[in-house]
DNA sequence: GGTGTACTACTCGGATATCTACTGTCCGAGTGACTAGGG
DNA sequence: CCCTAGTCACTCGGACAGTAGATATCCGAGTAGTACACC
């Protein structure tokens, strides 16, 4: 079981969006430049992030993404599922229902396999959402205050 | 993000042999058939529970795979854990050190995205490890009684 | 009849193909800004 | 000096390859049971 890598990404890219504020955008080049990242593989998962409403887009020059709502209002939850689609992890395929198990009664009673495993998955999903990405940028400005101000100059000063 | 089919697989094998009973060893050949699975694939993974510790395994005729010890003491922990390895989902690679971003003060703060991920994971294992292979043999038992009874007699009949 | 030995069938275990889906790249559609010309 | 039309560069958006990991399969090593020959 392995998260997809673009969940990183853009939970890093709200971060500094975050920080950057409402009132400007950004293009994906540049929040991929950042990083050292492959712009337009960022751009994919920036994407899925406007697909699920956590974030605008806006074409043309001077175009880019910026956080649709308040980062209080963007929880860990919100981006990974919109990263890594709706579905859970463990999938049940009722294989107890196949060959000589199933042969007989196919009971309508849940899986209790399958209830275990969203019981687990549940508790993931709660504790993702309630983190949002405020309270992350709260937490790296409590360990390392300059790191806001520091992007903020990086994204305010070069011109690549 | 997606878990192996095998983990499925696996926690229903090991519900049946915890109704079979610890004395008796039963093939990975035979609990394949059993719902109608690819037996070399199953036989994979049971090969993993072994290395795990989580079942025996007895080679020759006769041989087989049985518990290692009660399913009292086995988790879906355990289980998940044998078949996914024992990495996380989510893995930090640090981004937040390449290209313009850490340029300069390489801060050895830990990531702050990395340990919210990392604590929404752990949640979901202290699930995991909350419910025993018993547990659940108990809740099938109890939503429909004859489970187990159907188990032993299908293994014990069949001479496949 | 008892005992030792060779044989056979059965099982696990790991090495080897195939296939899905994640990763990465490319090009076109659309939009806003800028420039130049006319009033 | 102000307004308008045209051009251009920039950005997103989705369609198109490449690759790692999961899925599936096959064959060899080892073992226990069995049959047979010998004592």
């Amino acid at each position: 079981m392995r998260m997809n890598e673009g969940v990183e990404w853009a939970v890093h890219s709200c971060l500094n969006l975050a920080w950057l504020g409402e009132d400007r955008a950004v293009p994906a080049a540049k929040l991929a430049a950042f990083y050292e990242l492959p712009a337009a593989y960022l751009n994919k998962q920036l994407q899925a992030l406007a697909r699920a409403g956590i974030v605008t887009s806006t074409p043309g020059p001077r175009g880019g993404f910026r956080l649709a709502r308040p980062p209080e209002e963007i929880t860990l939850m919100d981006v990974v599922a919109a990263i890594e689609g709706p579905d859970e992890a463990f999938r049940c395929t009722e294989i107890r229902h196949r060959g000589g198990s199933g042969s007989g009664s196919r009971s309508e009673t849940p899986c209790a396999i399958h209830t275990s495993m969203r019981k687990a998955e549940l508790a993931w999903r709660r504790e993702l959402a309630s983190q949002s990405i405020a309270d992350i940028a709260a937490t790296v400005d409590d360990h390392s205050p300059a790191a806001a101000e520091r992007v903020r100059r990086w994204f305010g000063d070069t011109r690549t």
